[in-house]
DNA sequence: ACCTGAACACCGTTCAAGT
DNA sequence: ACCTGAACACCGTTCAAGT
């Protein structure tokens, strides 16, 4: 915080002052029009009425950048976390957080699916994830390597999801209707199993499978630390 | 396969036959060399030793150029399944060849992450995953949910491996080296769990994760097997 | 000390012109 | 029928010049 020593002689023109926080929150308001707005220097540049060099000026490039907006969104997720929950709960309300959010800044969820920020809230997140690991029963080596699996599947998965939430309407459109078209189409006798559950396959909503996926990984934890307790 | 109806009068110029499939094998070329050299429309152009705009007359934009080429890397997934394996061994069989084909061809596995290809390949794969959840004692919508499941979330995690594999050594050493500097200097009493696991978490193994995950989701289809033969 | 704006080295894609 | 090459509308980023 202590970028900006002192805010004398400010506001010389309206839009452009410029600080890390200015800047940050700017992209926020273009990230959230998902694939409305394109999320460029330029466009960061217009949102800021200033010039779109002058963003390097506080960020090295736009990758840092985008690492700190990540990290604010991270905040937003954590702060959606309710108070007394138990360890499953948690998980569950920080897998979906992660994934509202990243719904919400569609842009930042897809470019940090294989990313680290290194900064504050992903500490939180870490503390928030091992901590829940522990409470079940897991540790040492066991936790970390839960920690992880846990970790990076959310993240992979949510991050899978905003980038398909950023292909313009077409795509994705082109996308949903395989289930409904290409795979009703297919050779009976080479394809028998798609055949058999076609329409199955078209009603699946996206939100079982997350539930599923989630509830997978909380039964793995749970399972690991039953077979530990055993021994 | 009838697009190219006859080929007499070939061979004005060495390299420069274009055809969809020499297209598809100069991008996968490409793909292979990971981070060293990027996949561009000019690049692609300069492998195939033609005008970089000669594409276009084979393949609509280079979304469709991708999504041919990502069919032909699962053509490689299947390749690499033995026969006579049960339901289980399938799954693990696929998800080792899908990680180790999408690290083979980084960019392509990166960007299909969240797509679908609607190829012949691509029908030969759901058809794989759907015959395992069955052999494994599901069927209808819950064979349809566990198979969007296990789809879902290998493509996801794959492609998140794919598109970390994509960075430049130097961002890449970064977040490596966060394991083994940033989470060891964090605040003891604000992180007591990373504090105690710090040196657990830097060993974890990249093997390990993925071994766990699709363990995961193995034991998620068992389990629930079970709980439906019960009922 | 910070912002501006021209400029550079890239992208994917279109289209008239060549053979 | 297919390939070429100039051109267009973009990118992120650098750097000398302004205030």
């Amino acid at each position: 915080m202590p970028k900006s020593p002192a805010n004398t002689a400010r506001s010389k023109r309206a839009g452009s002052q410029l600080t890390p926080d200015a800047i940050i929150e700017a992209s926020l308001r273009i990230a959230a029009r998902g694939s409305e707005d394109a999320f460029t220097v330029r466009r960061l540049g217009e949102e800021l009425g200033a010039d779109p060099t002058a963003i390097y000026r506080h960020f090295r490039d736009k990758d840092e950048l985008l690492l700190s907006v990540a990290d604010r969104t991270l905040g937003e997720v954590l702060d959606s976390i309710p108070e007394g929950l138990d360890w499953k709960g948690r998980i569950r309300a920080l897998a979906d957080g992660s994934l509202a959010v990243a719904l919400k800044y569609p842009v930042v969820g897809s470019a940090m699916a294989s990313r680290t920020t290194r900064r504050p809230n992903e500490f939180r997140v870490v503390e928030l994830i091992l901590g829940a690991v522990m409470e079940a029963g897991l540790e040492g080596a066991e936790a970390a390597l839960h920690y992880r699996m846990v970790a990076d599947s959310l993240l992979a998965y949510v991050g899978q999801q905003a980038a398909y939430f950023l292909f313009d309407a077409e795509a994705r459109a082109a996308d949903e209707s395989a289930w409904t078209r290409e795979y009703r189409l297919v050779d009976p006798r080479a394809f028998p199993n798609i055949t058999r559950l076609s329409t199955e396959l078209a009603e699946v909503a996206d939100e079982q499978i997350f539930e599923a996926t989630v509830g997978a990984l909380i039964s793995a934890i749970e399972k690991r630390a039953e077979t530990l307790r055993g021994a």
